[in-house]
DNA sequence: GCATATATAAACAATT
DNA sequence: AAATTGTTTATATATG
């Protein structure tokens, strides 16, 4: 009978979220864009260029200002936020960056803020600067500017539907229909949130329990957006009625946090030994971050106080804690949050494009199809010996991000808020890294990369479940496992395995069977699984040759997830058996692969940080390490591993692209043993 | 439209 | 007897 019907009732959601619905392909536009841009010519890439810094810029102070509002739980937020998307996005080439695109990056409403400065900014360029030269393109953009706007909009919608985004507050999410907006805008916002509404509809919006925003498609997404209006009017108007649970549930969720911040390692805003309460800030007396110019500085207030003792009681009558402070706290967290992945995210934007512009700046297809296409014809034709995957690199290098850095342990998201947590804050020292490196990573360094994500954000992880289970498998020391242990490693290694149980196990049980590749051993104890590598190669070929449209799917698959997980699994996964391939090899045969990359570095990075986080032991070196490499054209090579080492960080200089490609070679032999 | 690949669901059998 | 583990069938989607 159907065991896991328990665990089942548990993800039943996300099943569907992922599984099923969200096939409709977001991204179409994107495999234009190998090509694509490439009419642009220069100067539309200087202007986003620029527009990517000032964005960046603006963002930070944004960014800045909004943090500086927020105290204690800010650092949760700090700590956690899992989901940052491993992906992709930063592969994209600066030059194809399309309005789509655009859209996925900037999803936040606060976002919208910065589009709308940049294309103020942009304008003026276009008129100062460029317009003789531009002329008619100078048009073209605007429109595109236009365009990008809707798209985020709608693309706003997407993501709250799919838990992407993490739940935005009712009232920025209207608010960004009305008009993009800006730090004044926001703080406008907060009034209404604040003001007149009773604190319980802010609450209400803070959870994001009301909205229509969930629901639907993009295609009624105005509609949406309409009848979020309304509620917004209404509750200014002061009629509301929040269960009083909701109060609990936000008092617990508020506290949850300050406990957590003196619990757990990570507090970014306080000093570490001396932290004092959470009420600490009120004495402050010289300076309180939410005081300021003589008016209180919380979100929407902006009350005047003569001195800080004014302030100081100003504070604890009108922000005490109550459902109100609670849900603009929760609010403002959401923005940080936001702003910070935000800005992650056009940090690493800015870099690939900067990298891109320096390193080949009339070349522009070396990006997206590199990858896989190229690599993939040269590919194929080892494939027949043995990968045909080849052409995951591309994706997955995509999709990493890298990342990680986070600092926090995390995790508090995803146990206690039911959507998704997102954010990371990686901010700081990741971003640095160039994104030279994400563009080629291979898959296998995908995974190691982001095992840390994956261990802790709910994402699906863009592997199809037989390459997950060979992975798991070829892990293990003796290269089998019981089914029972299959699925420990896939609930150790992926979140989202440990949320969405009974299908996926179904799912696996059903792979292993089905699958020649794989081959069931009986034991003494019991049965073990093990894998037929050369039949697991020969059902590959017919998969993917590389196509475009595939490297497409992979990108906007893995930026978002949320396409047709399968799918992106699919793709993805030839990428993993390239990963896996080398852990198959017998430890002499590994030593071989590190030589060329200094995988164990990133690995070993990778893991450090992880460490500090909350990971397990999990990954093992060896396989990961490996894996980074792979595949062909010499110089695409190169640029994976430096890619891989970027993201590292540290270190490390790409050398032997040479190498690698041996590896490659010896592999397939070993694997076939 | 067909073939293939994957995911998901579910029924059912075999084991533990 | 219940839970696990395996097999198998069916359906849906995406791609070539």
């Amino acid at each position: 009978m159907m065991v896991e019907s328990a665990s089942e009732t548990i993800r039943t959601t996300p099943s569907n979220q992922n599984g099923v619905s969200s096939q409709s392909d977001v991204g179409g536009g994107r495999e234009g864009g190998s090509n694509g841009d490439t009419n642009g010519e220069i100067s539309p890439v200087d202007l986003l260029h620029l527009q990517q810094q000032q964005a960046l810029q603006a963002a930070r102070q944004f960014l800045l200002q909004q943090a500086s509002g927020l105290n204690s739980p800010g650092s949760n937020e700090v700590k956690q936020s899992p989901v940052q998307v491993p992906v992709s996005m930063a592969m994209m080439s600066p030059q194809m960056i399309t309005p789509q695109q655009m859209q996925q990056i900037l999803s936040p409403p606060q976002l919208q803020a910065l589009l709308q400065q940049q294309q103020a900014l942009m304008l003026q360029q276009v008129r100062h600067t460029h317009a003789r030269q531009l002329g008619s393109k100078q048009l073209a953009f605007q429109q595109q500017l236009i365009q990008m706007q809707q798209l985020q909009q709608q693309h706003i919608l997407n993501l709250q539907r799919q838990g992407l985004v993490p739940l935005q507050p009712t009232a920025l999410t209207l608010h960004s229909f009305s008009a993009a907006m800006c730090p004044s805008d926001l703080q406008q916002l907060w009034k209404e949130v604040s003001g007149v509404q009773s604190s319980e509809d802010a609450l209400k919006q803070a959870e994001g329990l009301d909205l229509s925003t969930n629901s639907s498609n993009s295609t009624s997404a105005f509609a949406k957006a309409a009848s979020a209006h309304i509620p917004l009017h209404s509750l200014v108007n002061g009629q509301s009625h929040t269960p009083k649970r909701d109060r609990a549930r936000l008092f617990e969720w508020i506290s949850s946090f300050t406990k957590s911040d003196s619990g757990d390692d990570h507090v970014p805003f306080y000093p570490k030994g001396g932290q004092p309460p959470s009420s600490h800030h009120e004495e402050h007396a010289s300076s309180h971050p939410l005081y300021g110019h003589g008016e209180c500085k919380w979100p929407g207030c902006e009350a005047l106080c003569e001195d800080m003792g004014q302030f100081i009681k100003h504070l604890n009558n009108e922000h005490a804690l109550d459902d109100r402070s609670t849900a603009q706290c929760r609010v403002q967290m959401q923005v940080v949050q936001q702003l910070e992945i935000q800005l992650a995210k056009e940090s690493e934007r800015l870099q690939a494009m900067m990298t891109h512009l320096h390193m080949r700046p009339s070349e522009p297809k070396a990006f997206n199809q590199p990858l896989n296409l190229a690599s993939s014809g040269s590919l194929l034709k080892r494939d027949s010996d043995m990968y045909p995957e080849g052409l995951p690199h591309p994706p997955t290098s995509a999709a990493t991000p890298i990342t990680p850095l986070r600092q926090g342990p995390s995790v508090i998201s995803s146990s206690s808020l039911h959507s998704h947590s997102h954010s990371h804050t990686h901010g700081i020292g990741p971003i640095r890294r160039r994104n030279s490196d994400k563009y080629c990573t291979p898959i296998a360094s995908e995974l190691a990369q982001n095992c840390e994500f994956y261990k802790n954000a709910d994402v699906r992880p863009p592997f199809t479940y037989a390459s997950l289970i060979r992975h798991a498998i070829l892990e293990s020391p003796d290269r089998q496992l019981t089914l029972n242990e299959i699925y420990n490693w896939f609930t150790r290694k992926f979140a989202y395995f440990r949320r969405n149980t009974a299908t996926w196990k179904n799912a696996v049980r059903h792979n292993l069977s089905l699958h020649k590749c794989f081959v069931r051993v009986e034991n003494v104890k019991g049965a073990v699984w093990t894998v037929d590598e050369v039949e697991y190669q020969k059902r590959r070929p017919p998969k993917m040759t590389g196509s475009p449209t595939l490297v497409k799917n992979m990108i906007s698959g893995l930026g978002f997830g949320s396409l047709n997980a399968s799918y992106q699994a699919a793709l993805a996964e030839s990428s993993l058996s390239l990963l896996n391939s080398p852990s198959l090899m017998t430890p002499s045969a590994a030593s071989l692969n590190m030589l060329h990359v200094g995988h164990d570095d990133v690995s070993s990075t990778v893991e450090q940080v992880n460490s500090n986080g909350s990971c397990s032991p999990t990954l093992s070196p060896h396989q990961y390490s490996h894996q980074v490499h792979v595949k062909e054209e010499p110089t695409e090579l190169e640029d994976d591993s430096r890619s891989v080492s970027l993201l590292a960080g540290v270190t490390r200089n790409l050398p032997l692209p040479s190498d690698e490609r041996d590896l490659e070679e010896d592999l397939p032999t070993e694997e076939l043993e």
